[in-house]
RNA sequence: GCGCCAGUAGCUCAAUGGAUAGAGCGUUGGUCUACGAAACCAAAGGCUACAGGUUCGAAUCCUGUCUGGCGCACCA
């Protein structure tokens, strides 16, 4: 199964290089070729601008050269006519070819818009890899299903793909998980407890501790934090993997930062670092003249003490400061596991690594890129998809999210609230870089007017006249394609067609929200209205046309069941 | 103060440097004795924040201004 518009890009090409070996255009090197969809159905199918674009190259007019791209066009059986109106080549498909996709969509079946242009490739993509501190909140969730949908769509294009979730279960933050459940737990055996400053309040914990006093009674009344942090770890990581499972996200491997001490790596990476000359020991860092930065008072006190080691963050990239590497109590910073990570990372054997993260780790991101460079390593692998926060409004109020206060809406709440399927569309369907704004009561009011039914609603209808036609004894199998001649049944099947344009995009752009929009807009938006007028089983369509209609609707059932998989969403027979 | 990202219909958001900037929601008015009306049709709604520039062509690229978000830790 081609895709038109890759085709035509290097048909064109091709056009140009006959043009110029035949001297109808003068010798240049050809420029990456443009296809684009006109908005206006007069000006065909596709169209590109390319004639316009070589008009400064070829030092010829715009006309002329589409001319001359026109005369020299390979034939092809997928074009009825190549136009030329002011400076664009439009190409109109022919209509016997298009039928024919039904045929090809058909035969497809599950494997529909399944391409190999990158087999062989291994992904891997990391995402939500939110410490077990709590539960999953919505600000990971957007990461998540960002992460997983662009899995899903690498896959379509032959990537070998592994999703990875990165964690951390040691340090201070762990430890005030445990005191905090231990004093959950001396609660509710009703004993004196004393709960830490800055604890974990959700009540999460609460239900921890009555699971634990169930398991365990209160044998536990004397034990140290780290028994309850080990429980609360646990608990934590089965609840986090149960809420994301709930919206389609399942991790191949779930990877402890500890490792990377365990086998030495960290260390390793300081001392690589160190062998490039860009580690030193200091109280201060080193820093632009022009800097006028008033130094803060924890800076001070800090330097009261033992020197702590930078990194020359200067010389790998534009920033007018060095780095802390190492704090003066001798514990690293978050840059040198991170780094030791991505280079443990590469060393795996990766072909692209996707990192999904939101926009506030954005110099976290860029520090990690220069260290894994400075070290040798090709950092152009990684790739950083940053996304903007979530907010949750209820009633025009902002609900804050803060998992240590217990202010929070968890994954597990909104997936209540308006199910799975709207989550991972909600999610999904705006572009990361804008900030999205989740009202809940809206959310929960959108039950009716949701895009995600309507998408659903699709194929909620392929199925339905496919059991109706069954019942009547009417079948699509001999029907005969070339009788979808109406213009609505071509339009509806060059829609179809575009699934494998769009996913190619996505994934070239790292835009899943792309996905969504054309699920929704141009997908079912296309499908609907010409499934109200073209009927299939009203007694005045001739079988053999409602046969070759049943299998057209038979074709747009397996494009939007496919649509609705990469989106990690149901297609449901029946509402 | 410095840096990054954003600013498009009343609201939430789309739009590879391409032809007349599109959807949904909301508003207004129409459609069902036939494959599920969770649907369809139609109308209204825009100086793409502002001012310059680049070019055949700019919502898109560049410069400046304004507004909002996020960073600027010996937190991650």
């Amino acid at each position: 199964m081609i895709r038109i518009s890759q085709a035509l890009k290097i048909e064109t090409s091709k056009a140009i290089e006959t043009a110029q070996s035949a001297g109808d255009l003068p010798a240049f090197e050809i420029p990456e070729i443009s296809i684009n969809r006109p908005k206006q159905a007069d000006h065909g199918d596709y169209a590109t601008p390319a004639a316009m674009q070589l008009a400064r190259l070829a030092r010829m007019k715009p006309d002329t050269i589409a001319e001359m791209i026109i005369n020299h066009f390979p034939d092809t059986d997928y074009l009825r006519a190549i136009e030329r109106t002011s400076g664009f080549i439009n190409f109109r498909l022919a209509d016997h070819w298009l039928q024919q996709q039904v045929e090809e969509i058909l035969a497809a079946g599950s494997d529909f818009a399944k391409m190999d242009d990158y087999a062989g490739k291994r992904l891997q993509v990391e995402c939500v890899s939110a410490n077990p501190t709590g539960p999953i909140t919505v600000g990971r969730v957007r990461g998540g299903v960002m992460g997983d949908t662009l899995a899903r769509l690498h896959r379509a294009m032959g990537y070998d793909v592994e999703m990875e979730y990165y964690f951390n279960n040691a340090g201070k933050q762990m430890r005030l998980l445990g005191e905090s459940l231990k004093a959950r737990y001396l609660e509710r055996l009703g004993q004196e407890s004393d709960f830490p400053e800055d604890g974990y309040q959700g009540d999460y914990l609460y239900d921890i501790a009555d699971q634990l006093i169930e398991e365990q009674g209160n044998s536990l009344a004397d034990a140290d934090w780290e028994t309850f942090k080990d429980y609360a770890e646990a608990s934590i990581f089965v609840m986090i993997k149960a809420s994301l499972k709930r919206i389609g996200i399942e991790f191949d491997v779930f990877f402890n930062e500890n490792s990377l001490y365990d086998d030495g790596s960290v260390w390793e990476t300081l001392d690589a670092l160190r062998e490039k000359g860009l580690i030193y020991e200091a109280l201060h860092p080193e820093q632009d003249e022009d800097l006028d930065e008033r130094p803060d008072q924890e800076e001070l006190d800090a330097t009261q003490g033992e020197p702590a080691t930078w990194i020359r963050m200067r010389q790998l990239r534009d920033v007018k400061k060095d780095c802390v590497v190492v704090k003066s109590t001798g514990e690293p910073t978050y840059r040198l596991p991170d780094t030791a990570y991505h280079i443990n990372k590469l060393d795996r054997g990766f072909d692209l690594l996707i990192n999904i993260l939101g926009t506030d780790h954005i110099e976290e991101a860029k520090d990690v890129a220069a260290m894994v460079g400075a070290l040798g390593y090709d950092s152009s692998k990684i790739k950083v998809p940053l996304h903007q926060f979530v907010t949750i409004t209820e009633g025009g109020k902002t609900v804050r999210m803060s998992t240590r206060k217990g202010e929070f809406v968890t994954l597990d709440e909104l997936v209540n609230d308006v199910g799975p399927n709207a989550v991972r569309y909600f999610m999904l369907a705006r572009s990361p870089e804008s900030h999205m704004d989740f009202d809940l009561e809206l959310a929960r009011k959108q039950s009716n007017e949701n895009p995600v039914y309507y998408i659903q609603n699709a194929h909620v209808r392929c199925a339905s006249i496919e059991r109706v036609a069954a019942e009547r004894g009417v079948f699509a199998d001999d029907g005969d394609v070339s009788l979808l001649a109406d213009p609505r049944e071509l339009a509806l099947i060059r829609k179809l067609l575009e699934l494998p344009e769009i996913i190619d995009l996505a994934v070239d752009e790292l835009a899943p929200h792309k996905i969504a929009f054309w699920a929704h807009e141009e997908l079912a938006r296309t499908f609907h209205p010409i499934y109200e007028e073209i009927r299939a089983l009203y007694s005045d369509v001739p079988e053999d046309l409602a046969k070759a209609r049943l299998k057209l609707y038979a074709a747009a059932r397996i494009v939007i069941r496919r649509t609705l998989e990469l989106m990690g969403m149901s297609a449901p027979d029946q509402m």
